[in-house]
DNA sequence: CGGGATGATTATAA
DNA sequence: TTATAATCATCCCG
């Protein structure tokens, strides 16, 4: 409207002097001049141009006509000659207010988002395909596909909405455009138009309609990130794993407390046994997200305070020696009296902790000085001394000795483990230092008078590591009066009560 | 109700 | 990518 009344005011001022034709209406023509071929053709223009301005205060139909007969009026190739000479004149102001559009940074991001998000971007179908997709999307995220469905579900449902919306957009978009450009085709039978200019106005539109998709993408984020606060919190929700969930966990850390990283199948094991226990109560089950998760807490956790888990460790050093001896009693019970051979069936899983048989008894006796250290600071300290006669005596059977030897080196493996994996923690070198100790020839000695039944010797070697063990180290401390429930003292060992 | 235990998340480094 | 460390948020027990 104003482009319009600018031009027809120049006309009024360039090209139809003497005539003024704002708001649209004509000045009578002069008097006394009639007949004048220049004073006709002026009255006839300003009787078009009154035309023009008024016509869009008709009916529809009647426009029309009234835009049928302006366009075959005799005086049109002149009008619109000077209109086009007007327009070369006001066109550079016009020129210049074209501007190339940056890329919106905020409709970047949003885009960027709503990609990340999966909800722009290629279609992935329904369903258990967009399980997949995303699964494979997040690398090795399957195990959270249960709990992550509804959310998957969600988020497809705004990922629909947004793209209906968007198309719509478009179609509308389009639609527009195209009408648009039809419209001003047809002025351009009247007044003219460049390609360019058609091509700004396009432009704009598009940009009207970005503005409509970006108001979507926005409302679209936000939903997004609604949903996902809404999933998170819910996330958030913990419940507690069950005891026997936490158990298996718990068994697995401290059998493996040299290297407590479970691989990846051992994590989904470890999972699938904890969500087999945990399934018959609650309904529940553990990932292996949820178990890397408990891995991390524990580990860190472990490290932090070694000395509030020496009762937990110790009890589940106990706990899976038991449980090892109890599976293997069965294989060892046909060779029960073959002692020179107690290692077998024994064998560890972690490769790494294997022990021919020379070796374990090595082992066997450090255990027992690092184990006993615990006991140094009790009052009932003779009891060690009393399992490890009676671990000589004759009364065991295969089964037990396996068992006894299994139990110290979990037990052994514990201690070092300690050392080793976290030596920066309390008495580290005084167990490193027993450990050698142990495995040095006094030591070895010290097995020789227990194995020949020389308690009494025993007992003043063990005396001396007790006094080594006085100088050194706070290890009292460390391996409190717990640990000898995972010793032998009495024959038929049974599972510690949990 | 307070505080420790614990599962989950986040930030950061290797 | 994964592990760690710190932190958050909730659970749960006394």
């Amino acid at each position: 409207m104003d482009d319009q009344a600018r031009i027809m005011q120049s006309i009024g001022g360039v090209s139809l002097a003497g005539h003024s034709v704002q708001g649209g209406m004509a000045l009578p023509p002069p008097h006394g001049h009639d007949g004048t071929d220049g004073d006709g053709r002026k009255q006839d223009i300003g009787d078009i141009l009154h035309q023009i301005m008024t016509i869009t205060d008709q009916s529809l139909d009647e426009a029309q006509a009234k835009k049928h007969g302006l366009n075959c009026h005799r005086m049109k190739p002149a009008l619109f000659s000077v209109l086009c000479e007007i327009k070369e004149k006001t066109g550079l102001s016009i020129r210049g207010a074209q501007e190339e559009d940056p890329p919106d940074p905020q409709l970047m991001r949003l885009d960027n988002m709503l990609l990340a998000e999966g909800v722009a971007g290629p279609e992935k179908g329904g369903g258990s395909a967009a399980a997949a997709a995303a699964a494979a999307a997040s690398g090795g995220a399957a195990d959270n596909s249960i709990e992550h469905s509804d959310y998957r579900a969600k988020l497809t449902q705004i990922r629909q909405i947004y793209h209906t919306e968007l198309e719509k957009y478009e179609q509308a978009c389009n639609e527009f455009t195209t009408h648009v450009m039809n419209l001003l085709r047809e002025q351009s039978r009247t007044r003219p138009i460049s390609p360019k200019e058609i091509e700004r106005m396009v432009g704009i539109i598009h940009r009207k309609f970005s503005s409509i998709q970006m108001q979507l993408k926005q409302s679209t984020c936000e939903a997004v990130m609604i949903l996902r606060s809404r999933f998170l919190d819910a996330r958030r929700k913990r419940r507690n794993f069950s005891k026997q969930a936490t158990e298996i966990l718990n068994e697995y850390f401290y059998s493996h407390l040299s290297n407590p990283y479970p691989s990846e199948e051992a994590k989904e094991e470890l999972a699938k046994k904890c969500s087999i226990t945990v399934s018959q109560g609650v309904g529940s089950t553990i990932t292996v997200s949820q178990v890397s998760n408990w891995f991390g807490n524990k580990r860190i956790r472990y490290k932090k305070n070694i000395g509030k888990f020496q009762e937990e460790a110790n009890l589940y050093a106990a706990k899976t020696a038991v449980n090892a001896a109890h599976a293997a009693a069965a294989a060892v019970q046909s060779q029960a009296n073959s002692p020179t051979t107690p290692n077998s069936g024994f064998q560890m899983k972690d490769e790494e902790f294997q022990l021919d048989s020379a070796e374990s008894k090595n082992t066997l006796l450090t255990n027992m000085f690092t184990g006993s250290s615990g006991s140094f600071n009790l009052p009932n300290s003779g009891d060690m001394f009393l399992s490890m006669q009676s671990l000589n005596g004759d009364s065991y059977q295969g089964a037990q000795v396996g068992a006894n030897v299994q139990s110290q080196v979990d037990t052994l493996r514990h201690v070092i483990s300690q050392t080793a994996g976290y030596n920066d923690a309390l008495g580290g070198n005084t167990i490193i230092d027993l450990c050698l100790v142990a495995q040095q020839s006094s030591v070895q000695s010290l097995l020789k008078q227990q194995l020949t039944k020389d308690p009494v010797k025993a007992r003043s070697c063990l005396e001396q590591s007790k006094v080594r063990l006085a100088k050194t180290g706070s290890l009292g401390e460390a391996l409190p009066c717990h640990f000898h429930s995972a010793l032998p003292t009495s024959p038929s060992p049974s599972p510690p009560s949990s």
